[in-house]
DNA sequence: TGTACATCAGTGAACGCGCGTTCACTGATGTAC
DNA sequence: TGTACATCAGTGAACGCGCGTTCACTGATGTAC
């Protein structure tokens, strides 16, 4: 059944959104164009009208996951702050896509991950502007260390299976920040 | 065709081998059976007399991959060294398997979780005899923030698609250790 | 030490299943008059 | 503004394929005498 311009508009969204969510939490390979549409509230044969491919709609999913990401830090000890908690570790599906398909994009295709290098170098200008190395260039090499470490941590506190060594990891990289 | 039980041996080695090689090359879902049995030179219908499953298996590969690593390091500075080199990004399936692995065993089961957490525990022991903070407490945090940040280093430049970029965060990696 | 038989590591065909993708169809929307 | 028809977003069955797993079988190894 056919439906209005403005519906399709809203439901291809729906379909990124949802990925953007499931591909975060289950992985590129956990999650099914099946599983995809129904999060949607569509059927999967729809969905081939919409993307060329699985791995086309992943590349926007990206996209879609850091658009909706939050922007009120200040500074790299307020970001540190918000990315270094519990809550974050376990919600995957609604955090940081550096932690949560950093792993999978390196196995991916060319347009996944030239999406993702996008947001990296993104990421990375928006930390030079909190650092405060003396040159441009100690400046850089902190925001790359400072992003390696957030993401490196929220990697390890989210594989290991000891809740207290993943709060350990937390918190170790919050005092690294002076965060409390 | 029965083999001996020394020949039995060696193949089942063989198998955890491969595996411990293809998972950290093409994670747990991009491997197959199949091709873990052709690399370790058998079909795959013996698969089931050494592994009660693809998942058994997973994580008698991840402790097979961790002695394999090298242990020759004496300094943190001199791990760094050995580990951010593009050699060891472009060589996932010989390197580390938190880097190569830590995303997808958040998603995978008890076993595998437990495995890897116990060499996350092994290799912050081994990183605390190198830092230099003043008390234990801080040496321990030190030994975390050292691993993370090379583990998410080492993601990371795996994960982009510019080389450049890439050598930059092994670069900007190593020279928080004092390396060159 | 030699023979006869039981064991069992490995083979290859087969299984059910879920995947990504295709397609004929439906029926409400959009458009031409 | 109203009618008639073309469009096309979404449906659901179907496809080929590769996956993890099972199983009857083979034939060399290991063992009992």
């Amino acid at each position: 059944m056919r439906v209005s311009r403005e519906q399709a508009e809203t439901n291809r969204a729906a379909i990124v959104t949802a990925a953007s969510r499931l591909f975060r939490e289950k992985g590129f390979d956990g999650v099914g164009v099946d599983a995809i549409m129904q999060a949607a509230g569509l059927t999967h044969g729809g969905f081939y009208r919409n993307f060329a491919s699985k791995d086309a709609l992943a590349a926007e999913a990206i996209d879609r996951a850091f658009a909706g990401a939050s922007r009120d830090a200040t500074s790299i000890r307020d970001y540190a702050a918000r990315y270094l908690t519990p809550k974050h570790r376990d919600n995957p599906a609604a955090g940081c896509t550096f932690a949560a398909l950093a792993g999978d994009v390196a196995r991916e295709g060319k347009a996944v991950r030239h999406t993702f290098t996008q947001h990296v170098e993104a990421y990375l200008d928006r930390f030079v502007g909190w650092m405060e190395g003396r040159t441009a260039a100690v400046r850089r090499k902190q925001a790359i260390n400072a992003l390696a470490g957030l993401v490196g941590a929220l990697t390890l506190a989210r594989a290991v299976d000891d809740p207290e060594l993943s709060d350990e990891i937390l918190a170790a990289a919050r005092s690294a920040y002076g965060v409390r």
